[in-house]
DNA sequence: AATGAATGAGATTTCATTCAT
DNA sequence: AATGAATGAAATCTCATTCAT
């Protein structure tokens, strides 16, 4: 119930590195092809070309591994996000606000399958603290940069806005849509609309 | 997987329909209580009072519980579209919209692992026709209203609005928050920034 | 680890307690015949005609399919000790001793491998508060005994003997003796030398 | 099955012989602190420090381990009783009963939890032929001495005895009692029962 | 119509042991 | 001599579904 979500082993040599990616990228492609339902660890130890006893030695269950896929995800957007939003580059609020929605929408739009199953394990499981912890700094580096931009009540104005966009881009991915500058457009309406931006250029 | 997800017979009398309410009831009580995976055809049965026979005689699948739970909130939230965006009551469009965020709000702010369990659901399952196309009728309302309010590209402002509403109460509703009122105005906000309508007397 | 050790269903019809009976007396039988670690539930489920499924419905673990035999056992030992010990029959307290004795012989002489694995589950699991009250309940019946029999610190001296004659039938029991009446006279100078009760008739 | 169970090198070098002495204390602690079905050989190898495959050098088998221990602990017994019953220290035959019991008490009551794992896994194991011979030599020697005590069926009074007693010991133990001279006194009054050799000073 | 006993494929996980380095 | 990554048979247990009564 509480069982460790952490890796078992830190892998030492360059094998066992090489056999953690493999069974993490392994579990992300059934994930993107097949989803959660069909993930089985007997699957992901065959795709990852490992016996199931390896896959055991450093990862004490399956909740561990997806909980390590979703971690590298958002650590990995958090990353764009910081970039996207990052002081001193010159740039206007509005110019930033563009790149945090393009961010979002790469982050998004590719993979719907992994995105949703991700999503649903979030409400799934008792998530450990690491991967809370970094929901809660994207939605904070968000907010900080709302405010930074004049925008009132900016945690709300953040969860709100980071829960549409993804709605929406979510939407579009399931719809096939794939021009990402007509999806950037409107998503940037909704944003701008939101927020009381006005009409804008980038319209 | 190519089941029949229809009910495999029609309750005809009093007690059969009393039984086919029971196991609906039961399955959506799981389904709000503890999740779509905590949710077994054994429990539903022992929730609603009946055998595991009995279930099977009404429902051939587990996923024919679950398609019949999501069909019947899909078609309630339908009928609660169409009273919304209702012609011919001597209402503007701003107020018909209000009334279609309302009934958005309304039918997704209570029960969010519910609302979760069933979004996910709809991405799992190759879900029989009827299903689908309440989905579909929902949007063509939408859009339809939409169209009529003279907004361009009527199906995917439908689509994008629709989500993006979703998601954000989805959102709102896993934060914990419970000031619909609240809620209503930042939705509104939102939903009349993405179709440029200006200001408003947000109400 | 806190997991029950009760069954889980109470069978209701004949053939559910047939069925349970046949997987007791499965478990029973693999003990006899080969020992605690060559029992699994994939072979008591076998020798009991039944599917694996089956046996879970009515154990919840493995452990407690050993606890109900365990139990069963020790509920049998305190019968008979109690009829051994009964009052009001117009025998002797050495009468009774001797019956006493014969008890704890012919519970445990019969089958060495049953008795030495029960009573290393005994130490291995955190058994279940009814099976250890069984336990008690034999050592205070033997205790109660003995202090009417005038014996100073009867608990003690029931854990003694007690422990003292399990161990002594048990290694006869593996050495292969058969001679119960053999058995029976140095069980009797062993339990009646400790009692300091002089060389009575009985040698 | 018939997987030798002697150490596989004989270790010259004293870096080698310190190896096998972790193993071999590591396996016990682990016994003593945590039972038989806890102990696993990658555990074994943690505790003692080595890694999983120099255990591997050493001991071709898990079994191999324990074997060594319950003869290690056996040998040692040997020795207690040897130097109890010796000739020639002129003691009379009952001070070295004494002496005997006194050994077992001291061989026994320390460690209930290892006494009763090491038990078990003698009637487990299909044990070596020097382990087996060991325990025939303590069952010799101690009839022997019983024998020249003038005890009749001294073979069959040896195991009987030592059998009582480890029971007595072993429940005296597990009910947490660590007053050695009550247990002693005890030891000796069922002894000296068994043997009629009369009330005696009790020491 | 209803019951509930029974099924068994399949999921997760462990652990003694091997072998390339 | 030592390491530790890798193996895979085998164990426990679940749950959707069937079918005799």
């Amino acid at each position: 119930m509480t069982a460790p979500l952490h890796p078992r082993k830190n892998p030492r040599q360059a094998r066992a590195r090489a056999t953690v990616t493999a069974i993490l990228e392994a579990a992300a492609r059934i994930l993107v092809a097949e989803g959660l339902e069909r993930l089985t660890t007997n699957r992901v130890a065959e795709v990852a070309g490992v016996s199931i006893g390896t896959l055991y030695q450093y990862f004490p269950t399956k909740e561990a591994i997806l909980a390590e896929i979703l971690r590298d995800k958002r650590q990995q957007l958090l990353e764009d996000i910081r970039a996207a939003t990052a002081e001193g580059t010159g740039e206007g609020f509005e110019a930033r606000l563009s790149r945090l929605v393009e961010a979002a929408i790469a982050h998004q739009l590719g993979q719907p399958t992994l995105a949703r199953s991700l999503e649903y394990l979030d409400s799934l499981l008792p998530l450990e603290a690491e991967t809370q912890a970094l929901k809660a700094a994207i939605l904070e580096r968000v907010a900080g940069f709302l405010a930074r931009g004049g925008v009132a009540r900016p945690d709300e104005s953040a969860r709100d806005l980071v829960a549409a966009l993804r709605g929406m881009i979510d939407a579009a991915g399931l719809a096939g849509e794939t021009d990402r500058a007509a999806l950037f457009r409107r998503a940037m309406r909704l944003v701008r609309g939101y927020l009381d931006l006005g009409e804008g250029v980038s319209r």
